[in-house]
DNA sequence: TGTCTTTATGTCTGTTTTTACATATAATGA
DNA sequence: TCATTATATGTAAAAACAGACATAAAGACA
């Protein structure tokens, strides 16, 4: 069974969700479409590793809830013990940078800037996340701890936020650097 | 042509390298095995974006040193004009850490402790060769500026320092919060 | 002596991933 | 009115990618 799939069973075990739900949740740490979600969360299902209840709606189309069973979380809690493969990153924005030498400053800037930009985006949905997470806890409810289920989600996010944030400060230095005097007559 | 052979030409354009030496170089921004990355030099080759000459070594395998011609420039220098992919990650750490509340105690502090390892580890990597790469400038020699080769590559270090740095303040935190008192009881 | 690592370049096969195709309904906006 | 977006689930084909296979020679290590 390949990671994603456990992915799959990690994010079920937290709530039970469609696929729809899972191609939307996975994306911030592992990057799948719904063509690769769908036949995988079929294939967990055969192996009874999660159950699926039907469930018509009105105004939307039906979807299909997915419930993790005993034998998923029992493969969940395999594979959180066993080694983890380093994160796989392929950062385009980043291979940019090598030749920023061979183009003028505007297009240097520009570039940063537009980075800058969807940083600021993302982290602006980030804390609207995290908002809404704590929202979901009842008024004077404790904050989640290590046994809540949404634990893990509430500080994946906050993880998030705290790299973004880097880089944003990451591209303001370089910005900064760009109108510094050894750098004016360029 | 695909971001990856883009990437390529980026890297030959800082410095001449063979195939051997961009399949170490791209690693820490675009995940790629060198299988992927010889074919790619030969269709750059083609394409009349890079040449290479044989270089005869004795005590090592020869090698083929790739430099990149004007044409090659010049896709560099349109490729970064152009709308920039989000970078994709695939994180299998990131999926363990919501099915957390799954196993126990001793289990969360171990994977925690060991991507603390991980990150100790690549931060003193690259905190040596940020080093390495001040070394390479002449004594007296000014800082890299935009105008220097070398400018993106010490950049893109500074970059991964700043992430990795922030992921490790993240994992200590996480690792208090777990010795807290509504922890304490778990 | 045999194994492992480093340097160095390549191919092949199977798996993973992306992109496009396919369908359906409601709401939103130009 | 027509296009787009959101919801929702799927399949097919193409591209990209990982891992193994293949070769080769020096040096480290046990």
């Amino acid at each position: 069974m390949n990671k994603l799939s456990y992915g799959l069973l990690s994010l079920i075990a937290v709530e039970p969700c469609t696929g729809y739900d899972l191609t939307q949740r996975i994306q911030l740490f592992w990057n799948a479409n719904h063509s690769q979600i769908y036949p995988l969360l079929a294939q967990l299902e055969e192996k009874g590793l999660v159950r699926f209840t039907l469930v018509p709606q009105t105004d939307k189309p039906d979807k299909k809830v997915y419930t993790i069973t005993p034998e998923g979380k029992d493969a969940v809690r395999q594979w959180i013990t066993e080694p983890t493969d380093n994160p796989v990153v392929r950062d385009e924005f980043a291979l940019k940078i090598f030749s920023l030498f061979l183009v003028d400053k505007p297009a240097v800037r520009s570039l940063l800037e537009e980075k800058m930009r969807l940083l600021d985006e993302r982290l602006a949905r980030l804390h609207k996340r995290l908002q809404q997470l704590a929202e979901r806890r009842e008024p004077g409810e404790e904050p989640y701890n290590l046994a809540s289920p949404m634990f893990g989600a509430q500080i994946l996010i906050e993880k998030s936020i705290a790299t973004k944030h880097a880089e944003r400060e990451w591209c303001l230095s370089i910005l900064q650097r760009l109108e510094e005097p050894e750098n004016k007559t360029l």
